[in-house]
DNA sequence: GTCTTCGACCACCAGAATGCGCATGCACCG
DNA sequence: CGGTGCATGCGCATTCTGGTGGTCGAAGAC
């Protein structure tokens, strides 16, 4: 975990920087906003401290650059006990978290581990399996790039193979998983979607095992 | 948006919780530790803000509770002024930020305001989609620059379409989010606020995905 | 061992039926 | 009088059904 801690009082910021490193993280420092903002637009980090209060550009214009050019690390910020307004401002210009001056090192640590936790918690949901992406929070599947249009059926049919990718799936099996309770199994609905499916995909991923099931699995996996 | 308060002085939580409805929330009220609690854990909230010392159960326990049964909305702590090892506690327990006592109103709302754009993974306060801003913070919508007048059930439901941008939104998690407590699931309701909602837009931005629900998305994507 | 035959299983088609989503209009409430 | 909630009816995408023809695999005949 790397952070960057911009503060233009020399003593604090070797203070936030050493508590920092002590728990295990790796610090980069700047004085100053414009050195701030060019090292958070250049660098990587995984948490920002920025001081509201800076010489050559101010905080809240440093975040709002940062926004604005798509940068979206969690950002601290430090602020003066009785300013509020400025947490105001500085939280609706994108900062995630502020602390008032003057603070406990402890109390920025606890809010940097938080930010970070946080911040981890936003991986998106998909599923890959050769061409075939699926992306579940966004319930929409694409081969090669291109935008599948599947309607709600077909799209639980490929969610639940590629859940189970590798795996041979029953019939009866997707019949549970797709419908609710009772369902006329005789019937060849199911077959129906595979093909349809199949159709829709172009590759082909879709394998059926005669007797048991079907199977999906990316085509290059010798067995 | 829906927000649960909990706040055991009344007087307090009647405050925040105009405040929060004059912004467009849509707000549950509970006075002690385990009615919160229990709200929290069945109802689905965009947002919580909670005492720390609450009748009953206090509200660390009650985050600790939420956080092991899975709970993952964002938490904003109320705290006295000087206790701030309270606020490291109620940050590692699980709390997403806090507010000293006494605080400002405004100050809570813009906290607020950050935490659910956070939860949605925006950092700015200001949501763009196409054509299409939202202003978080002035609870404002434009189309191509030209500002939209929209009733608050309209606002409501843009600004939670918008804030899930890309994912598909079911019925129910709309009414759950735009109503508080009981209603009628079994009417056409959101049905006819998304067909008076892409009107006023013009643009079709709005994609209904037959059997889940609606996608907001900029229609230029590709993946 | 190889070929043939047979039965089971599966893919595909196209029409039929279902039910979802939308627009419209009206009633209610502040 | 605008904002909101609800009922009706229509249109159509989606889903289901039944039938037909194809494919696979196993078992038996040679």
């Amino acid at each position: 975990m790397r952070i960057l801690v911009v503060e233009d009082d020399v003593n604090l910021n070797r203070q936030l920087s050493d508590a920092l490193k002590e728990s295990g993280y790796v610090v980069d420092q700047a004085f100053d906003g414009e050195e701030g903002h060019y090292l958070g637009d250049t660098e990587p980090y995984d948490a920002v401290i920025l001081d509201i209060g800076l010489p050559v550009m101010d905080g809240i214009t440093v975040v709002e650059k940062w926004r604005a050019g798509g940068k979206g690390m969690p950002v601290l910020m430090l602020t003066a006990r009785d300013r509020w307004s400025d947490k105001v401002a500085g939280i609706d210009a994108g900062a995630d978290d502020y602390v008032a001056k003057p603070f406990h090192v402890e109390e920025v640590l606890a809010r940097v581990r938080a930010l970070i936790r946080r911040a981890a918690g936003h991986s998106s949901s998909e599923i890959v399996c050769g061409p075939v992406r699926l992306d579940t929070k966004a319930s929409k599947a694409s081969v090669e790039g291109v935008a599948l249009k599947l309607t709600s059926h077909e799209f639980r049919l490929l969610s639940y193979l590629m859940h189970h990718m590798g795996q041979v799936v029953s019939r009866t099996e997707l019949v549970e998983h797709m419908y609710d309770q009772d369902f006329d199994r005789d019937s060849n609905t199911i077959e129906v979607f595979v093909g349809r499916l199949r159709k829709k995909l172009g590759v082909d991923l879709i394998e059926t095992v005669r007797g048991l099931g079907y199977r999906m699995q990316a085509p290059n996996d010798a067995r």
